[in-house]
RNA sequence: GCGCCCGUAGCUCAGCAGGAUAGAGCACCAGAUUCCUAAUCUGGGGGCCAUGGGUUCGAAUCCCGUCGGGCGCACCA
């Protein structure tokens, strides 16, 4: 890692240390907690360049008063050689301006950083296992895994980048009833490849042309071996080579997506391995499974509702509202009984797990929580354990809901709707809202309306950059940091808005909202197409002035920096910097 | 009935782990292109931050209630 300090994190510790001088000088009490002291921009530019809270938040349990601690504080930072100014307004906040020479070396970080720019230490190093997609390998991926699939894997960028180790992990359900359905049809499929008439997919069946090439492949390798024997005889073989197919249209279509995971783990291999067994093993030694009667479902109780005795798992014991069955009464696992031995593991090579789930898992959060909490909480330590729900993506198709059914097959493709609006905009559109609230996804729209879509806004911003350098090289402009002294208060402001990326990667990691990085990028777009069109009505504006070298040649090198920073900043969302469009 | 998520401009959404006068895009109105890409920019109108309480120096943000919307409430995955 790089020694450069970008200037928030020096900010950050020139506040500490201002503090840290009043304790020693016996101004201010020692010990006090400084988790509430923020050092940040204003939101009002015209209050300064940054401010702290400090004296506010500290003056109670320091028993001051706010404006005494924070008069002590203004002649602390007063000191500092980039503070051209520090005044106390409002409650109590101190505002700084930093001088222009320590804006101008930022600029200077963003060119030795590079690609590195904005990345922190944060981290340190942690592994994070970050578990997306995960959807059943029955068929192609749909419109519906698309949300998971981007935000799941923007943020892993996105916790790699702010320090961790990151896992990407992907969990194949090929053990439960779907995927001995998914047999079932595929040997169908298998029976139309050997020339038998099969009509109609029968109801319960996945109907999909998507099985056609698996049976065509069964027939071609097996002849008709199979053709009339008993399930048992070809269940299993069958399945495997379903799954093994699903998968890799799977992950085809994540890859159109630029989405690759590093591990897929297989519940079937998990369950052969004995996981579950072991875990409920252990559970039980800790009297965190009981052999219990099961309640009946809240709200409307089945008819054929009756009581059974299964092995609970004590879930309420962690906030839960009803013990969970680990097994069915067959013996078999739940689920949930796979889940919890599933997890366990993932908790063994991580130092935090996050996984990312639809909203209509929602139901089940509280007991797996409940299940990591427990199994790897026993020495005190539980490991972090979070769940981030992915809200539904309503799909519209000009104003209309679009009505997904897999069984009747009129369900969205990912694929086709990535082919049709690219990998860019889906991402993007994905990623300009917080994953938790529902949104609308306008087939129709984002198709068409290209020109509305965000996405390129802030990749015109890159290309409108790049477009520049080459038009300056042709000149024979090359950009240059010697006279950086050249650019006035536009190019500052600018400045001091590339200068929060490394800030906003800490925050948006931290808060697991990858999407903070999309708006930080389309305000940076908005900004540097402002400065652009300075030039429309004064030309000595424009970043190539013909007769001012010196000048060109600095405001080359922000345009430089500028594009490198849009580039980092759409590299974490998987998004294409383009170079001209 | 219970749990989780959401409610901010006409529409789609931000609001940076409480902070100063609540923002952007679309739509609407008025402007900018002999000029590095106008896929851009400038200005304007538009808000009881669903609602009622509470917490405190300070609330769109935290807590509770109510209303409205979504998802879920099997031994399914």
């Amino acid at each position: 890692m790089s020694q450069t300090l970008t200037l928030h994190a020096a900010f950050a510790g020139h506040v500490a240390a201002a503090l840290d001088a009043l304790v020693a000088a016996g101004t201010l009490p020692a010990g006090l907690n400084r988790a509430a002291v923020t050092v940040e921009p204003p939101r009002d530019t015209s209050h300064g360049d940054l401010s702290t809270n400090a004296a506010m938040v500290l003056a109670k349990p320091a028993a001051m008063n706010p404006r005494a601690l924070a008069e002590a504080l203004v002649v602390e930072l007063g000191k500092l050689a980039e503070v051209t100014s520090a005044e106390i307004a409002g409650p109590g906040f101190i505002n700084l301006r930093v001088a222009p020479s320590a804006w101008l070396a930022e600029l200077k970080a963003v060119a030795a950083l590079g690609d590195d720019y904005g990345r922190s230490t944060m981290g340190g190093g942690s592994v994070i296992n970050v578990e997306y997609v995960s959807a059943n390998p029955t068929g192609p991926m749909h419109m519906g895994h698309c949300r998971g699939a981007v935000v799941g894997d923007a943020l892993a960028s996105l916790l790699e980048f702010a320090g961790h180790k990151v896992i990407r992990e992907y969990y194949v359900n090929d053990a439960g009833a779907q995927v001995q359905v998914l047999a079932r049809s595929v040997h169908i499929r298998y029976r139309e490849a050997l020339g038998e008439a099969v009509g109609e997919i029968p109801e319960g069946l996945y109907p999909g042309d998507y099985l056609v090439p698996v049976g065509q492949a069964l027939a071609a390798e097996f002849g008709d071996a199979y053709a009339s024997a008993a399930e048992a005889e070809w269940i299993d073989l069958f399945r495997t080579r379903a799954v093994a197919a699903m998968l890799v249209m799977i992950k085809d279509d994540l890859a159109l997506l630029g989405i690759r995971h590093e591990v897929f783990s297989s519940e079937a291999e998990l369950q052969a391995a004995g996981k579950p067994e072991e875990a409920e093993a252990w559970l039980r030694a800790h009297d965190l499974v009981y052999d219990g009667q099961l309640e009946a479902p809240k709200g409307k109780t089945p008819e054929d509702w009756e009581p059974v005795e299964l092995p609970l798992f004590r879930s309420t014991k962690f906030g839960d509202d009803q013990d969970r069955p680990i097994r069915k009464s067959d013996g078999s696992w739940t689920y949930f009984g796979a889940d919890l031995a599933y997890h366990f593991q993932k908790a063994q090579s991580a130092d935090a797990l996050v996984d990312i789930w639809g909203a209509d898992h929602a139901g089940t959060v509280k007991r797996i929580k409940a299940a990591v909490a427990a199994m790897t909480g026993a020495d005190g330590k539980p490991t972090p354990f979070e769940v981030r729900l992915v809200q539904m993506v309503q799909l519209l198709r000009g104003g209309e809901p679009v009505k997904m059914s897999k069984r009747a097959g009129t369900f969205v493709t990912l694929a086709d709707v990535v082919r049709e609006v690219g990998k860019d905009v889906v991402r993007f559109t994905m990623l300009t809202r917080k994953p938790e609230a529902q949104m609308d996804f306008d087939f129709a729209k984002v198709v068409e309306a290209s020109k509305d879509n965000p996405v390129f806004y802030v990749q015109y911003a890159h290309a409108r950059i790049r477009s520049t350098l080459r038009k300056g090289a042709a000149e024979g402009f090359v950009p240059a940091d010697t006279d950086l002294a050249l650019l006035g208060e536009e190019e500052l402001g600018l400045i001091k808005l590339a200068a929060q990326f490394p800030r906003l990667v800490e925050a948006a990691a931290t808060a697991r909202e990858p999407h903070r990085v999309a708006f930080f990028l389309h305000d940076l777009a908005a900004a540097l197409h402002g400065y652009w069109n300075l030039g429309n009505d004064k030309p000595e504006k424009r970043f190539i002035v013909a007769q001012d070298g010196k000048l060109t040649a600095a405001r080359l090198y922000l345009a430089a920096q500028i594009g490198q920073l849009v580039r980092n900043g759409l590299a974490l969302l998987g998004v294409a910097a383009v170079e001209e469009m």
